[in-house]
DNA sequence: CCCAATTTGTTCGTATGTATA
DNA sequence: TTATACATACGAACAAATTGG
């Protein structure tokens, strides 16, 4: 025997919210706000799609479609008989959706992270522009140097809004247990759902070349990456120097899912 | 009045397929076949749903699970009122799905494509190991100059397996009307639904550079694609030189559609 | 311009299968 | 074993877009 569970006090009937919208993306919107509200964790079970349904005063075949979209967006994660759960940020996460560099060969391998330098300091107008701060505006700056099989492969440099990130210190980060995701996340309730990365060739300069042990003037790909939360607000921007030698940023396209 | 159509002789009923997978996957596999084997060609709609459902009995609901796969991949293209089309290549799906050149400003164009050189010649190791042939096995070599707002960008070498392209030659190239992913599924019946793609920074060769009117050893992008058609068959190997000093090589992450 | 037929889109409700604790 | 949860499947009804008369 169960209590009748509280999805009733979480959610209000919907309806009178669609404007136009077919009542499952009404649906949607709300268990989005939930989530985005953290009125649940990430890591944090769902109501049981037939309580959903009933707080929602909709059919369980219309909340499954509002959910099947959240889970194809990654938002939530279903794992038959146990539940629905919003996602967390981890290794496997990282690696398949955020991290794009392999070996020539394609083996992939998670980097080893060293963190060179942590200031705060103001945005400049690049960053200002990416993460749609003011110039000036007072932002932490992270150096980090990643390694695979031990060679160092990629110089980054990332900037934070301060007003996002507030306490944060460099021994939250040296002493982080997981990945710098997991820590935004669970550190600072920022959930990164996607990221847009613009590539280009330069020639590296001479912090990136010593960094990475490489001849100042080698051509390495320049990534810029501006990392999107919820309403694809920008809480990240992150410019990855890329020494291409061994390895290469891969892109795989339209990949919907298996294609069996 | 309608004839009661011909689906029924277009597919038989499944169940007898599907063995420990869902029905609804069983009956996308027959679709899939249906498409691959060019029982519906690119463009063509395909019978209702509702007939269809009937062809392979089973419910209009399960139907449509699969044909939402389908579309989810971009191998059939529905359209609220009208039916739903086995998806045809024009410059959009190009454009979006398979361009990854932009502005550095962010502004998006079509490419003006000059052939440069086309010729019949062998399988190098590189593109045998990609297209799976063998070394020495017949292929067909393009290189093309992709220009945006009339200045040189792309460098492209494409190879192609002559076998399965028989009987292309450059006229039908030059004289083509629409995109070469265009070519290739109207002339050659081949499909390419998506794409592999591996950059790396290098220093622009004596030919590249002549040909994209820059310095040799400048930093370019060398991004090289292999294009699979259905079941990842590999149909076209391209290495793309891109002289990113105006515009960008984009990759956009985890865009399951609309994320409003 | 409107109407009717056709087709996909949305929503409902129910029943059964399967994985998990 | 039992209960719970998501996964699959069915069938019906209405809404919305499109087309052609």
């Amino acid at each position: 025997m169960r209590i009748p569970s509280d999805a009733g006090e979480c959610f209000a009937p919907i309806a009178a919210v669609s404007a136009g919208m077919p009542l499952y993306r009404a649906v949607k919107r709300a268990l989005l706000s939930a989530i985005e509200e953290a009125r649940f964790a990430p890591g944090d079970a769902l109501p049981a799609e037939a309580e959903l349904a009933a707080a929602f005063e909709v059919s369980v075949g219309t909340l499954r479609k509002a959910v099947d979209e959240l889970a194809a967006e990654h938002i939530v994660v279903r794992r038959q008989g146990r539940g629905t759960f919003v996602a967390r940020h981890d290794a496997t996460r990282l690696m398949f959706q955020f991290f794009h560099v392999e070996r020539s060969d394609g083996l992939r391998e998670l980097p080893a992270v060293e963190l060179l330098t942590f200031q705060r300091t103001r945005a400049d107008e690049t960053a200002a522009q990416a993460l749609q701060l003011r110039v000036g505006d007072p932002v932490v700056e992270i150096e980090n140097l990643l390694r695979l099989q031990g060679r160092p492969v990629i110089h980054d440099r990332i900037t934070l809004p301060a007003a996002l990130f507030r306490g944060l210190a460099e021994r939250r980060i040296r002493e982080r247990p997981g990945t710098l995701y997991q820590l935004y996340q669970a550190g600072f309730g920022i959930t990164v759902l996607r990221a847009l990365e613009r590539a280009r060739a330069v020639a590296a300069d001479r912090v990136s070349a010593r960094v990475l042990g490489i001849a100042a003037g080698a051509p390495v790909i320049e990534v810029r990456r501006t990392a999107l939360s919820f309403s694809d607000r920008p809480v990240e921007h992150r410019i990855s120097i890329v020494d291409t030698a061994r390895h290469d940023y891969v892109n795989v396209l339209s990949r919907p899912g298996a294609v069996p």
